[in-house]
DNA sequence: ATTGTTTATGTATAAAAAACACTAAATAAG
DNA sequence: CTTATTTAGTGTTTTTTATACATAAACAAT
């Protein structure tokens, strides 16, 4: 197969969107058709492809998240890869491979990526692949070793956001205190007092309050707050704590 | 060339070591010699090989790791891949790679790992090539972009170091308090308060006093401690909390 | 016995985290 | 227009964790 790709070598990403509910994944429907039209077997998979010759390893992230959302300068993170060479050789990774013309036998390493989005900035379904977004607690299994580098994403993100501003990166601009509570809430499986976390909030100088209110809401409307990252750059100091 | 290795997918291993004083790194001496004996150049890289056919990731670096030291059952942990296309494209990459018969034009991913170990159970210059401890302040350059995959793992170890029980890979079995306070000092690149640290200590469970002094010593002997993997994994907790 | 060097220890203060319950503002429904 | 429903918004107390700081004890070398 030559469409200028690097046939040992992908990147796989796992787009986290959020949408003031719940967390969700970006999946592309894997559905195999026999010639007679019969389907073989329908899944899902992250999204991702190969590797271009002469492509960096975070063009081709931003690249494969740009084809399947339309969007760009998304936040993006290289969190590991995967090169176990049994990875693709599931009896339905090998009929799928196949069928897309690439060599079965060979051992191609992934690069996994993660990124953040807001699930109503996204055009689902952009490509030739249906995509759509499924709720991270309902989702089984995936096609290849797809689970396995998702489970991975979740334990990345969660570990970074505990310590860097990622939450607003599945917000929209203007958000309520709410929202920026239940991303925590969710990402990291917990419960989290209001009065507390709104004390937090108010000490830290980069999550500004806006001169806005929520609007048609049919209960008291919110105070919209931004996230300022010119502030938080200014700011920020490190943190040397530690824990054994 | 042909020695049953994926010849676009390598592993480099920054292998880190404490000696009671100061983080060191083990490189290998990078030495080009013209046909008339004289050196072309002369300078170090991190350790690391060409991926077997076969082994994955893991065990590559395993197996790396082994073969510089002698140590095996070592903490391992990747942290980052290198894919740029241009990272073995610096003169003395290319002429270093003719010289061992690898093509400089081929674009090889490199997958890193860092590892953990004490000085003084490594017999250095094991292989070939000449390796030796570089203490980690007075490294400057490095072949290739080893360099720059220094300066992640280092990043990767402060961060891993600060939520996890690694400390105590650096040190022998047996240790004393102040030595496993010189690590978090030089690992993190702070200073830490004596009594508040052995508070802190003596409030984990895991970290050990034995029926045991220093012995030999020309100042009053230091109890020893040790780390208890058991007590550790049967007391850990998850840690929720985060700091936007 | 004196010196040099490192170990070992406790208390007080400040800062951060956790626990906890009621009123206010908007729309929707009758 | 009244009421119901829903989410927003707010303070105080207690507990836990972090910080700052100084002196005596043990051993080896001389």
């Amino acid at each position: 197969m030559n469409d200028n790709t690097i046939s040992n070598l992908s990147v796989d990403c796992v787009i986290f969107g959020f949408d003031s509910e719940k967390l969700n994944v970006l999946l592309l429907e894997r559905k195999l058709e026999a010639e007679n039209g019969e389907t073989v077997f329908c899944d899902h998979t992250l999204v991702g492809h190969h590797v271009r010759v002469g492509e960096t390893l975070d063009e081709s992230a931003a690249r494969i998240l740009e084809e399947t959302t339309g969007l760009s300068n998304i936040y993006l993170e290289q969190f590991y890869t995967f090169g176990n060479p049994d990875r693709l050789k599931k009896p339905r990774a090998k009929l799928w491979l196949e069928s897309i013309g690439r060599n079965p036998e060979e051992r191609v390493i992934s690069v996994g990526y993660f990124s953040l989005v807001n699930v109503n900035s996204v055009h689902v379904s952009y490509t030739e692949r249906h995509a759509s977004w499924f709720n991270l607690n309902e989702i089984e299994d995936l096609g290849f070793d797809h689970k396995e580098i998702l489970n991975k994403a979740l334990e990345a993100l969660q570990t970074k956001i505990k310590t860097n501003p990622l939450a607003f990166e599945l917000l929209p601009q203007k958000f309520t205190l709410s929202h920026l509570q239940k991303i925590y809430e969710v990402v990291l499986g917990i419960e989290i007092d209001k009065r507390n976390f709104r004390k937090k909030v108010s000490q830290v100088p980069y999550i500004v309050p806006l001169k806005e209110k929520q609007q048609k809401v049919s209960h008291k409307p919110a105070q919209l707050y931004m996230f300022s990252r010119d502030i938080f750059e200014a700011t920020k100091k490190k943190d040397f704590n530690f824990s054994f």
